[in-house]
RNA sequence: GGCCCCGUCGCCAAGUGGUAAGGCAGAGGUCUGCAAAACCUCCAUCACCAGUUCGAAUCUGGUCGGGGCCUCCA
């Protein structure tokens, strides 16, 4: 079966064919830097991090390119309210940025580029566009003009008629139609500006996104992909400028994620109910944040909230507990080297819901299936002794850890990663280390000296403080609750 | 007002024509001095109604409920 998915554009799944077969060009909306990320930052971005890994492993060669928006007139204002230039604001915030990419496991993109180093190309489409008949300068100002271009709202799939009630236009704007953009904004005193045919000003909002993309993927690229809240109006007027400008077809798939809600709220900048990523890494780790969101499919809505992240933590860690168990199974025995059918079998599974428009929440269901297999195998009688067994575990482990790799998941230590869960967990806790030993080496003696009575006496004080106790064959370990 | 989406077990969440993945929670069992973990077993007919079909959670129409976009937002 062949990878198939969900292109805006048509509403529908459809077959993935590259323009130049072997070769996939992507570009994915970056962040317009001016305020630090939020968790609809982290879903977008990891969504495509997996999209970009999953191409990969198919075997393409993709070229990723995403963008920072670093001129605007959110920046702009936000740098004026901090009484710094606007450049300076925007340094910080991709620099932030980058950490928090970073901090999520997101594979680097083969390119990043700035709007503010396209300016030339920005202005050579605007000028083309004008010489088009598809734009107009006014005041300044360059407008593109919608009515001139008959496929604008193919993407979002609304009418003029039906929008015209919402569009306005901004007092000192000169517009022929309410519904055109601006393509180039001209300078007030103060903003950062650049030369241009129409005088001293700066690129609108939408432009850049053209500028780049064609620069490094070409007038005509396989996917544009960024959140359903920029379906309308940022890429329908990519759309227009690009298509406008080239005459040819701008994106063959357009790739969308849904939202993030909030406790059952919409998220949003204005309502200010958005967690930054920085805040969210206090509570949790930034791989059970990851974990979270591709256990939902990346068009579905995701609703943000304790017991969620907590239910993520859980199976995370079931993961590890899993991969830890099989380490130590296999330790010391000779390897074989061979695959197994099981492992073949996960594979084919992990592809075959990949490939149904990149449905991470089924595949991981299939992992899980992977987790029970290596745990039953495990704990067989005699395990050791058998060897179709060894060597499933074995492959199933590398398979896991394989495949947890294109969903950028299970990379860490087991054991360093279990066990700094443990000690976050525990930081949260009124109790620490050392009064936990002291407690397990009391009641081990009490053990010894067979006095039950007190031995789960301690058992139960510690549990009241949300420590359960693990009695192994190699001593007693223990656990927060 | 226009356009669009969703409603699947207690909770989260896949499944878009062939008879309901998975996780968490829960019940029983194995193991354990007792526990925990792990393993085994069990646990839904898909908001409602009416159609289409040999067959529908999946298609059509309607009802009820929730949400999104149309304004900055991933």
């Amino acid at each position: 079966m062949s990878l198939r998915v969900y292109n805006t554009l048509s509403g529908k799944k459809e077959i993935f064919e590259p323009l130049v077969p072997g070769k996939v060009g992507m570009y994915v909306c970056g962040v317009t830097a001016y305020d630090y990320c939020h968790i609809g930052h982290a879903r977008a971005n990891i969504v495509f991090d997996i999209i970009y890994r999953y191409l990969q492993f198919l075997g393409y060669e993709v070229k990723y390119v995403r963008n920072y928006t670093d001129v605007d007139d959110k920046i702009i204002q936000r740098a004026n309210e901090r009484g710094i230039d606007s450049r300076v604001l925007a340094e910080e915030f991709i620099q932030a940025f980058d950490e928090d990419m970073a901090s999520l496991g997101l594979a680097l993109p083969t390119c990043q580029p700035k709007a503010t180093e396209h300016i030339d190309q920005i202005i050579a489409i605007v000028k083309r566009l004008i010489e088009r008949g598809l734009a107009y300068e006014s005041a300044g100002d360059v407008y593109f003009a919608v009515e001139k271009f008959p496929d604008y709202l193919k993407l979002s799939k609304r009418n003029m008629e039906d929008m015209r009630s919402g569009a306005r236009i901004a007092p000192g704007e000169q517009k022929r139609h309410p519904m055109d953009f601006a393509l180039w904004k001209t300078a007030k005193p103060g903003e950062p500006c650049w030369d241009s045919p129409w005088g001293p000003g700066r690129p609108g909002w939408h432009i850049e996104c053209s500028a780049m993309s064609m620069e490094f993927l070409g007038e005509s690229f396989d996917i544009h992909g960024g959140g359903k809240d920029l379906v309308f109006p940022h890429h329908e007027n990519e759309i227009a400028q690009s298509e406008g400008y080239s005459g040819k077809p701008y994106v063959k798939y357009w790739i969308h994620n849904g939202f993030v809600n909030v406790n059952q709220e919409k998220m949003s900048k204005s309502l200010g109910n958005f967690f930054t990523i920085r805040e969210i890494h206090k509570s949790y780790d930034p791989e059970v944040v990851r974990f979270f969101i591709l256990t939902a499919h990346y068009r579905s809505p995701i609703d943000f909230c304790d017991q969620n992240l907590q239910e993520a933590r859980a199976g995370l860690t079931r993961f590890y507990e899993a991969l830890q168990g099989a380490a130590e199974a296999v330790a010391g025995l000779e390897p074989d080297g061979g695959g197994s059918e099981e492992g073949a079998a996960l594979e084919d599974r992990f592809r075959e819901a990949m490939d149904d428009d990149f449905n991470t929440a089924q595949a991981i269901g299939h992992l899980f299936d992977g987790v029970r297999a290596i745990n039953r195998h495990c704990t067989t009688k005699k395990f050791r002794k058998k060897p179709e067994l060894v060597a499933s575990v074995r492959d199933l482990r590398q398979t896991v850890l394989r495949l947890g790799a294109v969903l950028g998941l299970f990379q860490s230590d087991p054991r360093t990663w279990l066990e700094q869960q443990k000690l976050a967990a525990l930081s949260r806790l009124d109790i620490d280390v050392q009064q936990i030993e002291q407690r397990i080496a009391e009641r081990n003696q009490a053990r010894r000296d067979k006095d039950f009575a007190r031995s789960d006496a301690i058992r139960e004080g510690l549990e009241d403080k949300g420590i359960v106790l693990l009695d192994t064959a190699q001593g007693t370990d223990w656990k927060i609750k």
